[in-house]
DNA sequence: GATGAATGAGCATTCATTCAT
DNA sequence: AATGAATGAATGCTCATTCAT
C-alpha cells in the first residue's frame, strides 16, 4: 500500500540479502520464491533484479560471501596460537562461536551445496576444502608432535567438523546452556576425542 | 492407444518409493518434480495418483518407514548388551553401518524435517527423539556407572550423533577406507570422547 | 465458464494451430502470448503444453508442414507438363493459387523465419530454396530452349517470385478481381517478363 | 557516481534512431526492447524517454520520415521525364536504387505497419498508397498512349512493386551483381511486363 | 540529459492435482 | 492400474514506463 519512491539502493540490498538469507535457512532454496522475498523486502518481485541478476546468483553471493569471510576469521583467530593443542583448542573456539552466531549462512552452505550450478559448486566446494584443510593441518602437526593423536587425518576431520557443525542444528539462543558452556563442552570433547586413553596405550 | 508398457501392479509402488527416495535425496523434495518422478518409473503423471495420495505423502511415507525401521533394528543391535561401554560401542557400530547402507533415507530424514506439514512434522520428530533417548539413555547409565564420564548428556548425545551421522556426507563405497574401517574409527572416536581424561582428572 | 471437461485430444490439437497460425499472421511471433493462443483456443495456457514443447515449436511446425506441403504440391502441378513456357504457366497458376488459398502461411513464412532458432532455420530455409529451383531449373529449360530468355537465372526467379508472392498482401477474396482474373494477369505479367521484346532483339 | 560516459547531447537522439532502425530490422518491433536499445546506444533504458515518448513513437518517427524522405526524392527523380516509357525507366531505378541503400527503412516499413497504433498506422499507408498512385499514373499514362500496355492497371502496379521491392529481401552490397545491374535487370524485366508481346498481339 | 531504483502488468513455462476414459 | 487432457495457481524473469535525484 504505502508506496515508497526515490532512490533506496544499498538499503535494498542489503534488505534482500538479509531476508534471502533466512527464507533459504527456513524453506530451502527450491522452496523460496522470489515473491515471498520481494514481500518481505517490501518491493515489487521484478525489482528484485535491478538488485541481483537471478535467483541463483542470489544464493552464490550468499554462500561465496559467507565462506570468504569464515576462512579470513578462521586466519585471523589461530594466528596467535603455535602449538598444535593449543591451535586445535583455538580452532574449536572458533569453530563453535562463529557457528552459533551465524547459523543460517552455515547451514545452507551445507544444505544447499546441491542448488549450485556446477561452475558455483566448484568454487564453492574448494573455499570449504580449504577450510577442513585447516583442521587437517592442525591435526598432522599434533600427530607429528605426538601431542594429539588421530586414527586417520581426513576422516577424523570431517568427523569432528560434523561434530563441531551439528551445534547449529539444536541451538537456540537463551537456551540452558550459553555459548561459552558449548564452547567448553565441545572443547572438551575434542580434545578428548584426539587423544588417545592413556590406559589402552599403556596396555597394548 | 491400449495399455502402455511400463512398470505395472504391485511393482509399481515399489518403483514410486524407489526412484522418490532418490530424487529427494538428489535434489530434494521441493526441487522433485512429480513429473520427474513419473517419468523416472515409467509412467504417466497421472498414474502416479493410483498409488500415493500427494507429494506430501510419498515423503511422509518414506521418512515414517524409514524411522521406525530404524528403531526396530537399533532394539535388536543394543538387545544383547549389557554394560553402558559395550552398549555404546553397539550403538556407534550399529549406527555407522545403517547410516552408511541407507545414506539416502538418513540424510532426508535430517533435510527434509522442514517439508513436512506439522501434524507429519511431529510425528517424524517424535520418532526421531525415540532415537537420541536410548543413545542418552546409554550415556546416562555410563556416567552412574563411572565407566563413561560426559559433560552433558543431552548436549553430548547431539554432538556424538552429529559426528557419527556426518559418515554419511562423505562415505563413498569402494573408497579408501571399508565400512569396518570406519566402525573401529568412530567407535574409537566417541570412546575417546565419552571417556575423561585419566591425566587430566588426576590432576585435579 | 464454461468448463469443458475430459478428453479432447485431437480436435485441441488442430484448434490451436489454427489459432496459432492466424495469431502470428495477425500479430507476428514475438507479439503473440501463448494467454491469447489458449484463449482462443477456449482451454487454460498450461494445457497448451499438453499439445506443444514450446512457442518456438509450434511456430516451427506450422512452417515446416506448410513447406512440405506445398513442394509436395508443386510437384503434383508441375508433373503433366513437359515443355519450359507450359511449365512456367503451370509454375503460375500453382503458385497464385496456392498462395491465395493460404495466405497465411505463405505469409508468416517469410515473415517469421527470423523469429526461427538457428537449427530450425535452416530446415526452413533449405525447403525454400528446393521451392526456387524448381523455377529456377524452368528458367533454365526456356532458356537453353531459346522458349524464355531471361536475362540472369536466380536474379530473375527472386523478382518473379516475389512479385507473385506478392499478390498475398493485397487480395482479399470476393473482391474486384477473381482468382481465374489474377493467375491470367500474373501468368501474362510473367510470361511477357520471361520473353525477350522481340523489337529490341530484332534491332540489336 | 557521477556522470557516465557514453553518448550525450543531440548524438544521442541520431544514436537511438540509428539502433532503433536496426534493432527493428533484424528483430521485429515487438521483439525488441528498449534495454536492448538503450545498452546498443549505451545509456540506461530510463535515459531514453529523454529523447522518445514512447517505443511507438519511434517506431512512427522511423516509418513517417521514412515515407517521407522517399516520396520527396522519388519526385525529384520523376521530374526531369515526360514520356510515360521513360518516366517508367525513371521509376524503376529510382526505387530500386533507393531501395538497396535503404533496405532496413523500406523493410520495416512494410513489415512492421501492423504494429502501428489505428491514428498512426492510417498516416502511413496513406503516404504509401501516395507513392503506389505514381506508378499507377504512370502506367495510365502508358496505356493513353498505347506506349505500354498492361492489363489492370492497379493489380500491375502491385505486382511491379511488390517484384522491385523484393530485392531488399536478397540483394547483399558487394554481392555477384552491381546495383547497375540490378537497375539494369529490374528495368528489362518491367518495360517486359509492361508491354504486349507483339506476337501475340498480332496473331490476334 | 542521465541515472538507478521502482512499478505493475505481462511473459513462457511448470506445477500438483483431477478425472473421464 | 494406466492414460492423456485438463485445471488454476505459481514460477523465475522481462517489459515499457516513471521519477526523485
Amino acid at each position: 500500500m504505502s508506496r515508497t519512491i526515490g532512490s533506496n539502493g544499498p538499503k535494498t540490498m542489503e534488505a534482500i540479502y538479509a531476508a534471502g538469507l533466512g527464507l533459504i535457512y527456513r524453506h530451502g532454496y527450491a522452496a523460496m520464491s522470489l515473491r515471498q522475498l520481494a514481500s518481505e523486502v517490501g518491493i515489487q518481485p521484478g525489482s528484485l533484479y535491478n538488485h541481483i541478476r537471478t535467483k541463483q546468483d542470489l544464493l552464490f553471493s550468499l554462500l561465496q560471501t559467507h565462506m570468504e569471510t569464515l576462512l579470513h576469521a578462521l586466519n585471523e583467530a589461530l594466528e596467535p596460537h603455535t602449538t598444535p593443542e593449543e591451535q586445535l583448542r583455538a580452532f574449536v573456539a572458533f569453530h563453535v562461536n562463529y557457528h552459533i552466531t551465524r547459523r543460517a549462512e552455515v547451514f545452507i552452505c551445507y544444505s544447499e551445496l546441491r542448488s549450485l550450478e556446477p561452475a558455483n559448486y566448484e568454487i564453492i566446494v574448494s573455499l570449504r576444502r580449504a577450510y577442513e584443510r585447516r583442521l587437517m593441518m592442525i591435526l598432522a602437526g599434533g600427530n607429528a608432535e605426538g601431542a594429539v593423536t588421530v586414527p586417520d587425518i581426513p576422516a577424523t576431520a570431517y568427523a569432528l567438523l560434523a561434530m563441531l557443525t551439528g551445534v547449529c542444528t539444536w541451538y537456540k539462543p537463551g537456551g540452558r546452556l550459553s555459548p561459552e558452556d558449548l564452547v567448553a563442552l565441545y572443547t572438551e570433547l575434542t580434545v578428548r576425542a584426539a587423544k588417545p586413553l592413556p590406559s589402552l596405550h599403556t596396555q597394548t
